[in-house]
RNA sequence: CCAGACGGCUGGACGGUCGCUGGCGGUUCGCCGUCAGAGGAAAGUCCGGGCUCCACGGAAAAGCGGUGCCGGCUAACGGCCGGCGGGGGCGACCCCAGGGAUAGUGCCACAGAAAGCAAACCGCCCCGGCUUGCCGGGGUAAGGGUGAAAGGGUGCGGUAAGAGCGCACCGCCUUUCCGGUAACGGAAAGGGCAUGGAAAACCCCACCGGGAGCAAAACCGAAUAGGGGCGACCGGCGCACUGCGGCAACGCGGGGGUGCAAAGCAAUUUCCGGCUUGUCGCCCGGGUUGGUUGCUUGAGGCGGAUGGAAACGUCCGUCCCAGAGGAAUGGCCGUCCAGCACCCGUUUUGGGAGCGGACAGAACCCGGCUUAUAGGCCGUCUGGAUCA
């Protein structure tokens, strides 16, 4: 694999993330739930995270956006996907899952998406 | 050694690799180098301040809210330290919503005869009556019973039976004296006991307090649409409105707001309907997305000296120690150290595989309080056991 590069860049409105919530489409795995979208006219892909009080305290929240966050760098990094929204939503198990499988089913949910 | 009391500390370590945020330096503007980067509670948001805006002439009163033994500390506090009083514990120590109930109003359920200017149900005693064990009258708060609470307690005397009726001691109240800054403690004299509980029912007294919060607040301000002003050019008639003059009718002027007309727009024409009617230039103000500031040098950390019983204060030296913004401070891997529990061997030492890090994540900043917290460490003290 290609040495890992800069992580993706950042969806951060609230209305980005609305729209793809509205439009988006939507794959749960283990670990995660991926909405995404043709977006606008920018080159890169842009990806957001989420993680809600549902699934525990600041603690967990936060380790579970750090592991999407660094899945979804070290996934991306081989793969351009020109104008792609994507949001992962953390779910109970992301803070403690095998990171191996948490970077596979992000892999299968993006290739099903691109089919 | 066992059991316990109090106070304090810690909150895994090292390495590899790939990243994130900020400062500084360099840069060929692509980046590169270097340094720093969560907590004791960052938490709950319960108090106290700084800071910002709002309100307000000052102060006071009323109202509302809070605090409530005394002294000290502190910028301040509902915090801390030291003491006092009460309660608990063999003890080290711990706990207390701890002002006023003779300022006033109201309340004291149920039970009980009676619950607040006391009161006689049973019992006890005396007197009278008779049907000789009952009735009536009176005395009595020592005993029984009820109750959270029954109008001081114990003992002796006393009495018809009783009773602070009398006496002693204890308690209580008043006064005086002594000790103490004070809370309070001690003593003496007097009083025969009045002054029950509850202030977490209202209330009274003393002291404190404007309100809202960094999403506070200040500044910059794109594109698009919209507002206003000035100038040039273009523009038919009327009306609303409006400036000046006039008692008024009205006159002169403004009037692209609006009605009609006219022109234009989309598709070949007509009709109906819809939309547009100023254009250009310059300037001004408001303001959204966004950006910048506020934003980390502070009642600051560390070390030393010194005052104090302590909380804490003073002086000197030294250091700069997170600043994000869908929110950085990390992801993964390896080795080790605690810890858990399993197998083999065993007097012990040992060997092997496994599981596995408590509570918890800064959001303007400080001082506290409260709550959560696996495991480990240190100190002082108490009770007991054993040895000498």
């Amino acid at each position: 694999m290609a040495k890992a590069q800069t992580p993706p860049a950042r969806l951060t409105r609230r209305a980005e993330f609305l729209r793809l919530a509205a439009r988006g489409q939507k794959i749960a795995k283990h670990g995660f739930v991926l909405q995404a979208a043709k977006g606008g006219q920018e080159e890169a892909v842009r990806v957001g995270y989420t993680a809600t009080k549902k699934i525990g305290n600041a603690v967990i929240r936060n380790r579970a956006k750090r592991r999407l966050r660094e899945a979804a760098r070290l996934v991306l990094a081989g793969r351009p996907m020109p104008g792609v929204e994507l949001v992962l939503i953390a779910r109970r198990e992301t803070g403690d899952m095998e990171f191996s499988r948490l970077k596979q089913n992000f892999a299968k949910a993006l290739d099903e998406v691109l089919s």
